[in-house]
DNA sequence: CGGTAGGGATAGGGTTCT
DNA sequence: TAGAACCCTATCCCTACC
C-alpha cells in the first residue's frame, strides 16, 4: 500500500556519492536541489539521502549499523566526540566507480564542513592501517590518497589537521626512538 | 567540533519549566539570565530554550509537532486564533516532577495565559475522546483529570470555559433527546 | 544589533520489509 | 536473520520580523 521499498539503483547511489563529494555530508536538501543530481534523485527525499548515506558509510566501515553500534560500545570511554559515522565514507566512495560518473569529479566545496570531514578520514586511516603504535604522516597520507579522490594539496591539509588534532587531544603524537617522524594514535 | 546532538537532561528540562513558570513563555533570554537557572542551562541558548519548550508543549498535547500540524490541517476553517502551542503545557509540566525542583514551585503568573491553556486542553479532550456526537462536560472533565495534574477546582473551571467556548462559537452545544447533558463539538 | 516565532532540515534511534 | 529501506521526532538551523 505504501511504498513497496524502492531499492537504490547504482545510478542513484553514484549521484548521491557525487553529491556528497560536491556539497559535503549533511547537505541533503542542497544535493537534492542541485540540478546536476535532482533528476536522477527525483524520487528520493532528503531523508532518504541521509538514510542511504548512513547505510553506505556504515557498511563500508563496519559491515552494518548493528555491528557499528557494538563496535562503539566496545570502544572505551574517551573517544571522538563528534558525529560517528557520516562523513568519513565520503571516501569509500571512490572505490567502486567505473560506472555512472555524474560529472564534476573534483568538487570544490571545501569550507569548514570538509575540514571536519578530513579529520574523520584521518581517523579512519589510522584505524584501518591498524599499526599497533599508530601511523605516521606519510602513511596516513598515502592511505587517503589511495582510497579517496584527493584534491590538489591534500598533503598539506593532512599535515595541518594532524597538528590540530594532536593539539586538541584527539590524537596523541608519539616520538619514536629510531625514526624522525612521529606517529599519531587516537586517544581512548 | 559541534555537538552531534545535545540531549536535554531531566535537570535542564525541570529548570526550563520552572523558568517558564517564573518568567512566562517567550522570555527565554530572561530565563537564561536568571541566576536560579543560568548554571543548569549554561550550555543552552535562548533559541534552544524556545525550541525545547515548543517540543514539550506540543508533545504534551498531540504527541509531536507533525501530528499537531496534521491535526490543525484536519480541523477545517474556524479554529482558535491565538498562539498555537506555547502556554498550555505549563500544565502538563506537573506530570513528572518528583526530582529536581529548582525552588519556586508555585509561580504566580496565571492570568490570561492559563485560561487559553485550559481551552486548548478542552479541545484536545474532545478530539481525543473521539465521540462521534461530541462529548459532555463530565467526560471532558474526566479526560482532563486523567491526563493532567489538575488544580483544586478544575471542574468548575472546565464548566466555565465550556460555556465561554460555546458562546463564542468555538464549540457548538448539542442537546440530546434522551439525556439531560449536552454534548460539545468543535466548530468546523 | 539582539531577541523571538516559526518553518524546515538534520541526526539518530527505531521499525518494517525482504 | 541480517541488512536495506523507511519512519519518528528531538534537536538544530535559518529567516522574517520586530
Amino acid at each position: 500500500m505504501g511504498a513497496p521499498k524502492q531499492k537504490w539503483t547504482p545510478e542513484e547511489e553514484a549521484a548521491l556519492k557525487a553529491g556528497v563529494l560536491k556539497h559535503g555530508t549533511g547537505k541533503w536538501r542542497t544535493i537534492l536541489s542541485d540540478t546536476e543530481f535532482s533528476l536522477i534523485l527525483k524520487s528520493r527525499s532528503n531523508v532518504d539521502l541521509k538514510d542511504k548515506w548512513r547505510n553506505i558509510s556504515v557498511t563500508a566501515l563496519w559491515g552494518s549499523r548493528k555491528k557499528a553500534k557494538l563496535a562503539l560500545k566496545m570502544t572505551p570511554p574517551a573517544t571522538i566526540q563528534d558525529d560517528n559515522n557520516t562523513a568519513l565514507s565520503i571516501v569509500a566512495l571512490a572505490n567502486d566507480d567505473e560506472r555512472a560518473k555524474p560529472t564534476s569529479p573534483g568538487g570544490s566545496c571545501a569550507s569548514k564542513r570538509s575540514i571536519t570531514s578530513l579529520d574523520k578520514i584521518i581517523l579512519e586511516a589510522i584505524t584501518n592501517l591498524k599499526e599497533l603504535r599508530g601511523s605516521d604522516r606519510t602513511s596516513i597520507f598515502l592511505y587517503i590518497e589511495e582510497n579517496f579522490k584527493t584534491p590538489p594539496n591534500m598533503k598539506r591539509h593532512v599535515a595541518v589537521r594532524l597538528k590540530h588534532l594532536s593539539s586538541n587531544g584527539t590524537l596523541v603524537k608519539i616520538k619514536h626512538k629510531y625514526r624522525f617522524s612521529s606517529n599519531f594514535i587516537p586517544v581512548g
